[in-house]
DNA sequence: GTGGTCTAGACCACA
DNA sequence: GTGGTCTAGACCACG
């Protein structure tokens, strides 16, 4: 199941793109699997066919998934190592925000516990 | 004087609201001193007044400038704490964002390494 | 026998009809031969009959089999020839890029060695 | 003025991209130059500006051309480039379709004549 | 049934 | 005014 926010001021085809990705790397979506198809997904989040077709469009443009027309999306074998790669411009992301703060005066080691943070969290 | 892409995927009154902010951090704009009026940014910057009234609109919002009606607007004197405490809030960004980049397979190394590199640059 | 990939971009029913002209130029499938029946196929391939139906309708409007009520379908005595011809329409397909490429600033050159390439590697 | 053929089996959304970057290339739209609005290109085309729209957005994907909220979408100052790198992935095409010709029995000169009647033609 | 394209019309943030 | 997102509903080719 997805979990979409409609009121998120992140679009909601980011926020399927996001949670599809998510779940192709927890294994839920194993490689080589179906997605649910365009209308499953429309009925079951109550979201417009067009807009989940964006993000199946971004994904298979990304190399994640593979759509095949009058079967449905398949995730492709290679999905998580072309997630990885996606994920690396981020980093840009983190840079820029990063010079943000080091303008405002803000410590780098406040930075880095809080991103030191988010992983020990996680390793428990 | 201020810096302005106008074809930035970052909206011109938020280039500007970050470009004032630099200037007050800079001290090149000293708290209690008075900021360039809306008419002469628009022609200096050849930018629309509107976008320049909702940086200055937003600034006050944050506490850091403050406008006097008939005189244009001044720096609050407490304007870089200000600053400061709302970029705190881009640490929260930095944390989904961070949680994000795990998820993808991303080793906390590779982050730390990429907002130690703005520091150390940004230190020459 | 046939080589189908159903995830490609490639319809799978023009997969089916490329492959049995590729046999038939190969003299895998002689000329006055039968060819599979329906449902050999589409249980051998795990495709939909339905699929498979449509890529003889197309072999049949094209000349290059003649199906035999009762009997399955014939391999034209004239395949080769009607296969070739078919071809040449692909000749225009061809003359359309290889326009856009001139206008992209691609030069001469690199089209006809791409082109040429194809030959020299399938003389080996 | 943009030709697009609405019965034409190419999407009319790859007509626009493919018309918009033969007039840059054609220096009919000139690098830094604004492009025509979504809603103008709509008026005068006579096509959805959702279609349009995605037309725009996959040109930015590109990055041909730079939108920019509230003022326009600009042509970047290396179209031309970019226009260029797509084009290379055309060879590809032409590598496929040269296969299937040669396979088929379609010699060689025939297709390199078919490419440089291209050049000769327009080099008039 | 599937994915892909297109139209029509609405709303939003931005300049 | 601009570009960007979303909904609603239609039609097409494909399996």
């Amino acid at each position: 199941m997805l979990m979409i926010d409609k009121l998120s001021s992140k679009p909601v085809y980011e926020q399927i793109i996001d949670e599809i990705e998510k779940n192709i790397l927890l294994g839920i979506y194993p490689p080589e699997s179906v997605l649910p198809s365009l209308r499953e997904l429309s009925v079951t989040l109550s979201i417009n066919p067009n807009t989940i077709q964006k993000s199946y469009t971004e994904l298979t443009r990304r190399g994640i998934i593979k759509p095949s027309p009058g079967s449905g999306c398949y995730v492709s074998p290679n999905a998580k190592e072309m997630i990885r790669q996606n994920a690396l411009q981020k980093l840009e992301l983190i840079r820029t925000i990063t010079e943000e703060l080091q303008l405002a005066g803000i410590s780098k080691e406040e930075i880095l516990a809080t991103v030191s943070a988010v992983y020990v969290h996680n390793d428990k």
